[in-house]
This record gives C-alpha cells, sequence and structure tokens, in this order.
DNA sequence: TGAATGACTCGAT
DNA sequence: GATCGAGCCATTC
C-alpha cells in the first residue's frame, strides 16, 4: 500500500509545476497541511518513478535549490539535463537564480 | 509491535 | 556566519 492520498496530492501539485520552474519539498508539504512532512514528499518522489503521468520531479528540489535527490535518477546527471532542457541553469547541482525560478503552490494555485 | 530509514527543515550552539 | 542536533511522518524490516 505503498499509494495514499497524500502521494496522489503530491503528484498532483508536482505535475502543475511549470517548465523552466522549480519548486521546494517544505512548500509542497506546507501547502498540503503538514509543514513537517517535508521528508514525506521526498518518499513520494521516490515511490513517483514509473508513474503515469510522468511526474516532474526533478523541479523539486531542497529549500536550497540543492538537486538532492538527482542520486535516484537513473543518471545522476540526467535530473540536470532535464532542468537544463528547460532553460533551468545548474550549476554544481544548484539551480541558479533560484529565488526568481521559485514557483510557490501557495501563490500561484490561490487564485 | 517496535525500531530504523529517508530526495527535509528549523532551531540552537 | 557556519556547524550540529533534534523533530516530523509514512513506509519498510
Amino acid at each position: 500500500m505503498a499509494e495514499s492520498d497524500f502521494y496522489q496530492n503530491v503528484w498532483a501539485l508536482v505535475r502543475q509545476i511549470p517548465p523552466g520552474r522549480v519548486c521546494t519539498y517544505g512548500f509542497i508539504a506546507r501547502y498540503l497541511g503538514s509543514g513537517r512532512s517535508s521528508r514525506l514528499v521526498g518518499w513520494a518522489m521516490n515511490v513517483s518513478h514509473g508513474q503515469t503521468p510522468e511526474v516532474p520531479a526533478h523541479r523539486v528540489v531542497n529549500r536550497l535549490g540543492m538537486l538532492s535527490g538527482k542520486a535516484h535518477f537513473g543518471h545522476p546527471n540526467q535530473m540536470q539535463e532535464l532542468l537544463e532542457s528547460e532553460g533551468v541553469v545548474v550549476l554544481d547541482d544548484c539551480v541558479q537564480d533560484f529565488q526568481a525560478r521559485l514557483w510557490d503552490p501557495a501563490i500561484e494555485l490561490r487564485y
């Protein structure tokens, strides 16, 4: 039973992140109600592999903009390449202009 | 059933 | 200002 509603909500939210933008675990966790469930968001990403439709987990980084989850992709560089292909500049596993690229669901989906 | 783990975050030193 | 430790919550062993 690795598919709780929490995962579904996380995936649904991540899928709404527009290309070229990124989001953080903490923001997602907070938006879903439990600001302290950031680790569960990471869990959801772990399970999201092979999901359909695909979950753009590469657009989710930690609060510092670091690609902390790149090791869980097929290839460590895959996450960075996916982001760069969408226009996100990645340097040393960190998203450049992170503040500008940040996509906050609490603001973007408030309308 | 209890203990350990994890793609995180915050507060204290 | 940087580093260390504890908390959180669902899943797994």
